[in-house]
DNA sequence: GGCTGGCCCTGTACGC
DNA sequence: TGCGTACAGGGCCAGC
């Protein structure tokens, strides 16, 4: 019965929201006083926030942004097995990519085994991190409506779930959840092109699986965590991702897999079809 | 300038 | 049992 054996959890939106909303009481207001990084590219401006003080901690798609004063931001992606906590000083582990002491005695510490996270620090231009600097609309943003997914869609021959995971059309959606959002909406992954109703089933099955996704406080399938280092509850709500092989919910049709662009993809033939 | 594919990393599953 | 190998994937970038 275990057919998740594919693939690993991905903080997604769902995952990074929960992760904010637990950093946000312990690090606004704090300064950070000392830092240390892995010698990587790819955290090594850790150091560059200490000294700042914590204004608020915002979050765009899946990147979380630590606003500091003096205008900079500290921008942390968590990759794919990227986690984030703040306690006490503990024995060094041996993934532990960056950490900042904080003016009130804990320790603010990202651990990513994989190394796929990154870390930045950044003032208005944000030209380093492209991604970022060209993400679609928030989902939960007014200005995420079925018109602006389906002019986003058609501006690009792309297949369909390439495009949600290009983060352009909707900033947040990663693997597991542009699998569930394709298969509520009954939209063909490896499609092209997009009919205007379908555009809008889509449009409202991303914003129903991600607001399920934080309310459930994120998917937990192996590394994720949240900051006081419980699991997510939504891997129980999964009707799609990880399910090939299985029925389908609502047609009973076997689930199929394949992969898109090197992502792995379940989908169903019968209530996806194309 | 859009799209495709390679790369980064490491734990895990699997096969002999 | 133990070892070698394939595999997975978000974002970035080179090259078509």
């Amino acid at each position: 019965m275990h057919h998740r054996r594919y693939g690993d959890p991905v903080p997604e939106l769902p995952e990074v929201e929960t992760v904010r909303r637990g950093l946000e009481p312990r690090l606004v207001g704090r300064r950070l006083v000392e830092a240390w990084s892995h010698p990587s590219a790819k955290f090594s401006a850790a150091p560059e926030a200490v000294g700042r003080v914590v204004d608020a901690v915002g979050r765009r798609g899946k990147y979380l942004l630590v606003e500091l004063d003096d205008r900079l931001t500290l921008v942390i992606h968590l990759g794919m097995t990227g986690q984030l906590r703040v306690a006490p000083p503990a024995d060094a582990d041996p993934h532990d990519r960056a950490w900042w002491d904080l003016d009130d005695g804990n320790r603010f510490s990202f651990r990513d085994i994989r190394r796929f996270g990154r870390i930045a620090v950044v003032g208005d231009d944000r030209s380093a991190l492209p991604t970022l600097a060209a993400l679609g609309p928030e989902p939960f943003d007014p200005s995420f409506t079925a018109e602006h997914l389906w002019r986003s869609l058609r501006a690009s021959r792309a297949r369909l779930k390439t495009q949600l995971l290009s983060q352009r059309p909707v900033a947040g959606v990663g693997n597991i959840y542009a699998d569930e959002a394709l298969w509520l909406a009954g939209v063909n992954p490896a499609a092209r092109s997009i009919s205007r109703p379908a555009a809008a089933r889509l449009r409202d099955a991303i914003v129903a699986v991600l607001d399920a996704g934080v309310a459930n406080g994120g998917t937990t399938l192996r590394d994720y965590r949240t900051v006081d280092g419980g699991t997510g509850d939504n891997q129980h709500h999964l009707a799609c991702y990880g399910r090939a092989g299985e029925p389908c919910e609502r047609c009973g049709t076997e689930l199929r897999r394949r992969t898109i662009d090197a992502r792995t993809t379940t989908w169903c033939p019968r209530c996806q079809r194309r």
